[in-house]
DNA sequence: GCCGTTTTCGGCCCGACTGTTTTCAGTCG
């Protein structure tokens, strides 16, 4: 709608506005048909009013929506395409449609190379070379990459900028310092004095394949591997303002500006100003505090609530990697691993944990080596030895049961009854219907032996998309039921979303942070879950592995004799 | 189209870079 009414030349606040309410049911992190189902009165949420939430309805109900069609017809839809197109805007694609009644790609290919473009005010020849290129090589908005791809990428660029003399301090900002599971490109914010000379030092960067744009304080390039990367220098006095601003996210920070507003106070990349004299832009503490607010973790800043939590006090201290005592979902060489159980405790005891849960899979993984019945009595009693050669730490006894099509678990209760915990999982069948898949995980979590669901969507990320399952019955579920729910720390998974463990913590559902590492250096992976975690809001207390050993086993056994 | 601790009308985040201009519009983040 908003890509239409701007290329119609509507008023440009009116496209704003549809821009605005995408952009809070885009944040909510909940499915927005969800919340309607419970009775959620979306006016209720920013930037959406009477008129916006009728619209939300009618696309739920009919799943069409009558103004876009209305709108199509008076605009061709194909003109969408041409705004992909970087350097066409709105403004100049209505003139190319105005003009030369240019629809599609293919139009304005022609147009271009019969020189009617260049008739148009506005078109030199500089964009139009740039049109074309786009056109030739297709160029669509960059796919999202995984974070954890990026971060060496983006280590490997600092460590070359921190070469240059002139570069004083330097940050990582954007949805990278927001700890999003993909971002879709890096942006750097440097503080220096001689900034031309940092921008120089950037765009000769020898991973640079292409400069995008340069001037004194910030460049765009694009490097080898695909990536855009944005820098952007400020003055040492700017340095908290401008990483805010640069942090985003942008709706979190459009609203930052508008509270600043609010109090008389203008917010931008340099500071906060009260007329023309700066109080602060030094740090991000600074910014937040002439706001009248404590400083809101990167993590945090998604215009969800975090803002209101701040202004009353009542922002979580988030979980850090430092609070999670264990792991309760590790894999050996039994099954589908590649150590055997002394390496992944001593692996373990490196990174400071106190316990680890051995849970490997069962049978019915066969590809996995799935344990049977008989293969688990046997590796109860390696855990038991293991547990006599190990001091300071303990390993728990568990299994990854596979969650079979109707809900029943895969081994027999008599061996599960022999387990500290049992870890639930969907390997197969991701294709039931929404009410099938969520009947099938509820059913294995009345199970009398069951602890937690395992990567509750089966979501991976660039690979697989998560099967359709009701995530709030879950959570009330495992609420009702006193078990827990699994944030697996595996790059491409991290299921639960963050909108999920937001839930589950709402609810007072515990989550386990599990690395599900199948390697001893696989427990590193637990960074990308408690990163995940922060961003669902989640307190050290909110999380099941950040408790103490006796403290966890008492929780556990109260799962289980809970049936 | 949304919104309100001055407002139900009249505002709407704010600035850098590019290209095409001779002072700025369009685009982008």
């Amino acid at each position: 709608m908003a890509d239409l009414l701007d290329i119609q030349g509507a008023n440009p606040f009116r496209a704003r506005a549809y821009r605005n309410g995408a952009r809070t049911v885009r944040g909510l992190g909940k499915d927005v048909g969800d919340l309607l189902a419970h009775g959620l009165d979306l006016t209720t949420l920013p930037g959406i009013g009477t008129d916006l939430a009728a619209k939300i309805v009618e696309i739920r109900e009919t799943g069409n929506l009558k103004a876009l069609e209305k709108l199509r017809t008076q605009v061709p839809p194909t003109l969408e395409d041409l705004l992909l197109i970087p350097g066409l805007g709105p403004r100049r694609v209505q003139a190319l449609y105005n003009s030369l009644n240019i629809q599609n790609l293919d139009g304005l290919e022609r147009a271009i190379r019969a020189g009617q473009v260049q008739e148009l005010h506005g078109f030199g020849a500089k964009i139009q070379e740039q049109i074309l290129a786009a056109i030739a090589s297709q160029r669509r908005k960059k796919p999202r990459r995984l974070r954890s791809v990026v971060a060496p990428e983006a280590e490997a660029l600092i460590a070359y900028m921190k070469e240059s003399r002139a570069v004083q301090q330097i940050e990582i900002a954007g949805s990278f310092r927001r700890g999003k599971d993909m971002v879709g490109d890096l942006d750097i914010l440097a503080c220096a004095q001689r900034s031309a000379q940092v921008v120089d030092h950037f765009v000769n960067y020898p991973q640079v394949t292409r400069i995008t744009a340069q001037g004194n304080t910030r460049a765009s390039v694009v490097l080898t591997s695909g990536l855009d990367v944005d820098l952007r220098i400020v003055d040492r006095s700017s340095f908290g303002s401008a990483l805010q601003y640069f942090t985003g996210s942008k709706a979190h920070s459009i609203r930052v500006r508008r509270l600043a507003q609010g109090k008389d106070l203008k917010l931008n990349e340099y500071g906060v100003f009260r007329g023309a004299r700066k109080i602060a832009g030094r740090t991000e503490a600074s910014v937040y505090r002439a706001l009248g607010l404590p400083l809101i973790p990167p993590e945090l800043r998604e215009a969800r609530d975090e803002i209101d939590a701040a202004r009353e006090q009542r922002l979580p201290t988030l979980i850090e990697l430092g609070d999670l005592h264990g792991d309760l979902h590790v894999h050996t060489a039994a099954s589908d691993g590649h150590a055997d159980i002394m390496s992944m405790a001593n692996a373990a005891k490196k990174l400071h944990l106190q316990y680890i849960a051995i849970t490997d899979h069962s049978q019915h993984l066969a590809v996995a080596h799935g344990l049977s019945e008989k293969q688990l009595y046997r590796q109860i009693e390696d855990i038991d030895k293991a547990n006599e050669n190990v001091k300071d730490f303990t390993l728990l006894k568990g299994i990854e049961v596979d969650i079979l099509e109707d809900g029943r678990l895969d081994l027999p209760d008599h061996v599960l009854a022999k387990l500290d915990l049992v870890v639930g999982a969907i390997h197969d069948h991701f294709h039931l219907s929404r009410d099938k898949q969520t009947e099938r995980i509820l059913r294995a979590m009345d199970h009398r032996y069951f602890s937690i669901l395992a990567h509750p969507t089966g979501r991976l990320l660039t690979q697989r998309e998560p099967y359709a399952v009701d995530i709030p019955r879950i959570v009330e579920h495992a609420r009702a039921r006193a078990c827990f729910l699994e944030l697996n720390s595996q790059p491409q998974r991290l299921d639960l979303t963050d909108g999920d463990c937001r839930l589950a913590r709402d609810q007072g559902v515990l989550i386990a942070i599990d690395s599900d590492a199948h390697a001893p250096n696989d427990l590193a992976c637990l960074a990308n879950g408690v990163l995940q975690g922060r961003r669902g809001w989640l307190a050290k207390s909110d999380v099941l592995n950040a408790r103490p050993l006796p403290e966890l086993r008492g929780l556990l056994q109260a799962t289980m004799l809970g049936n």
